[in-house]
DNA sequence: CAACTCTGGTAGACAGTGTCTATGAGCGAG
DNA sequence: CTCGCTCATAGACACTGTCTACCAGAGTTG
């Protein structure tokens, strides 16, 4: 039952966005009565957040999956990720948002954020091993270009950095950060 | 009229948050009723952009008047920048989080984007001037560097960089950020 | 086998929301 | 004075999340 009202959430975020998911329509998605979830997740927010976790797993996998496929050099693991990052937000810009609506989500509660900790632990570790000495310290120089990738995707999700900057393809904006953060691409 | 429902929905939201800017609510404070809004802003929306337009104004003024006290040196101008937006974020939170809650403004309308351009252009002059030759293309650099800026604002508000990285100080991530789009600072 | 508890879902109430609509107070123009 | 017209009021409607009373059914116990 549990797994039915996530699954139910989870393609009502996907289809028909953030708004939509509300506690009732969930219910009816799963064809229980608008009480029946309250046993199972408390308060609306604890259902939200067991969503936002489905969607933090569902992007870790595939950025795990992305690096497998793409090969051993950490530079171009580094971008394959950062693409990832970018498409999700683009292809599930309902989940991508639910995912970081913090006042909608229990992110005070540890089981959330640990869900998103495993992807930034990935990030951190490839730029461990790309950071040159004369950069910032690796947790920071990780944080950074973290806020970075978030921030591209946000605004571009938004329309916000086309319409500022007249550029029209974000894999421009995608280099600019990883060689600015990291040095040019050895390539 | 306007004036005043625009007025207590500003004084709402940076007191009790993004969450509590109702409709009814704003109207409330404002000593009317629940409907006399509608003649002048149609939908929530509406009202909410204008409340939205004005938290705009409010940062574009502290960023003016920051670069005027810190001097002419691009390089300082832009930091001076940077730190202003980031004390914003933190200091009026719950307007920082309307003014890019692009579900509840009305961002297609002309007027409501409009009002953010002006900010951007500050930044992107700057990035003109401190632009290197091997740097990205002007646009691009000055969107990716927004892109950091704005992304350490989301985070750090939302107290997902302290915790992923165990950073506790945000000017670490700003002289990293500004340092990596721009070269080393010359001071 | 009967009675009893207890889990888990139903259904209704409640306060709150945004939107729509009918109503009426106030006021300037003719 | 009376007609319009502007504009705020107040109620209805559908919807939300939360709370509570109820009850069907299964498992356990005497």
């Amino acid at each position: 039952m549990r797994a039915r009202l996530v699954a139910a959430g989870v393609d009502l975020v996907l289809t028909e966005g953030q708004s939509a998911v509300s506690l009732r329509e969930i219910a009816r998605r799963a064809g229980v009565s608008h009480g029946a979830p309250r046993r199972y997740f408390p308060t609306h927010v604890d259902l939200l957040s067991a969503i936002a976790r489905e969607g933090f797993a569902d992007l870790t996998a595939r950025v795990e999956k992305t690096m497998r496929d793409v090969g051993p050099d950490p530079r171009t693991q580094l971008t394959a990720l950062a693409r990832t990052y970018l498409d999700f937000a683009a292809a599930h810009r309902g989940m991508f948002e639910l995912m970081f609506r913090h006042d909608l989500l229990a992110s005070g509660r540890p089981r959330l954020r640990e869900t998103s900790l495993p992807l930034f632990a990935v990030l951190a570790d490839l730029v461990v091993r790309l950071r040159r000495p004369t950069d910032a310290p690796a947790p920071v120089l990780a944080g950074a270009l973290w806020a970075n990738l978030h921030g591209i995707a946000q605004l571009w999700a938004w329309g916000s950095l086309p319409l500022a900057t007249g550029v029209t393809d974000d894999e421009a904006l995608l280099r600019a950060t990883l060689d600015a953060h990291l040095g040019p691409a050895p390539h």
